[in-house]
DNA sequence: CGCAATCTATCCCTTTTGGGGTAATTGTTC
DNA sequence: GAACAATTACCCCAAAAGGGATAGATTGCG
């Protein structure tokens, strides 16, 4: 393992966060950072070609986001050590990382000596997760009624673009003239997600999908 | 200006970004960090203590937020230059910025050499932006009709308590069982909020609060 | 082909919401 | 004390939303 420094790859769209965990990384004798991307779509490439010992994601990318990219990696073969490194402490966030394939999940405000030590114990193979995170991981798999995003994977089409536009605080009339449909049929919609997502009311569809938009995407 | 090192004092909950930026800072000759601070109320204190001519403002700090805490500042005193240095492009913070005494406002994912340039631009005592966010500046001032945040400030107590159950997904009467007062009352309040904040129903205003909850508190 | 899912639309009915008004109470300010 | 804002509460009424059922058209799948 420190017969050669082991080969890191860091994918950060800030360049000031990439430079600070290079110096730190640099300090470590059998580390070495082999490449940085900048976005997900460069990181794919630099990963088939470089094929680094641990990568280093952020989550909350602008284009291709964190979960996207080592979904597309993995799909791609990429067999390296992947590690999440992000401000986001959200559930689905954590869910979706771990499930896709990630081999821990670390947070940006940790003390850096801490975070030198989850890395190099990421490299040894072992899964990393933050103290806060190892909880909610431990939570989220307690119920297993999928309280983390996948409801939305229940609705169709057609309601998934309804809620989206319920989300935009748009009423029934509103959406009808948007789809060009009847606004009867709207509510039909909006009776079977809300019936799906098992919430009372569209003004509680609304704010649990614009709490759920957060990272999903971004303006 | 350049006879001695001007003192810099960085406020931001994320040990990584701080190492890096002070590692970049620390190559200018007559740049120098003096302070680093992790958290809002430390800044306070750091501030009023060291009198640093530059304080580099994370926007998004758990407790105590950049707003705040350079809203703080300014009341205490502090005639140091600050420059918010964030994530967010939100037109709100933006503008709260700006307005509460903010001499710039960065972004986070800016080039390095160019972060430079601004923050020895920032300490020659100019104004600095990040060059998405003075268009931002200049629509949001074009429009008179402030639709920035301060809208709140124009709602009563009761009205603002009721718009954040509103932004929980309550209804009338849950919010009126909540607070212990007629649902009748309520609709009264939801009227009269909905007409200040130039809103058309409770969707639009619990989509409304959540956006803007985004940054001012957090779980 | 038959079956299930989806999207569309309508009817009926109850509850909720939004907008208009009046008015009593309390506290604050001039 | 008068004037004012805020909170409470009620009235009325129209519009919107939500829940039930039914049903035609289309599409994809075994």
């Amino acid at each position: 393992m420190s017969d050669n420094p082991a080969t890191i790859m860091l994918v950060d769209d800030h360049p000031l966060l990439r430079k600070g965990l290079k110096q730190l990384i640099s300090m470590e004798d059998d580390l070495a950072v082999i490449a940085e991307c900048s976005n997900g779509a460069d990181a794919l490439v630099q990963a088939a070609e470089l094929d680094p010992d641990l990568i280093i994601l952020d989550l909350n990318m602008q284009g291709m986001d964190g979960i996207e990219t080592l979904k597309r990696m993995r799909d791609q073969g990429v067999t390296s050590r992947i590690v999440m490194l992000t401000v986001s402490d959200a559930d689905e966030d954590i869910v979706a990382a771990i499930t896709h394939g990630a081999d821990g999940y670390l947070l940006k405000d940790m003390d850096p000596e801490l975070l030198m030590e989850q890395i190099i114990r990421a490299i040894d193979g072992k899964m990393v997760l933050s103290e806060a995170i190892t909880e909610v991981l431990a939570t989220a798999l307690r119920r297993p009624s999928a309280p983390t995003s996948s409801k939305l994977d229940t609705l169709t089409n057609r309601e998934r673009e309804i809620l989206e536009l319920i989300a935009k605080g748009m009423s029934n009339k509103l959406i009808a003239r948007e789809l060009d449909i009847s606004d009867g049929t709207v509510k039909v919609h909006v009776k079977h997600l809300l019936k799906k997502l098992g919430l009372r009311s569209r003004v509680e569809a609304a704010v649990w999908m614009v709490n759920h938009e957060q990272h999903t995407d971004k303006s």
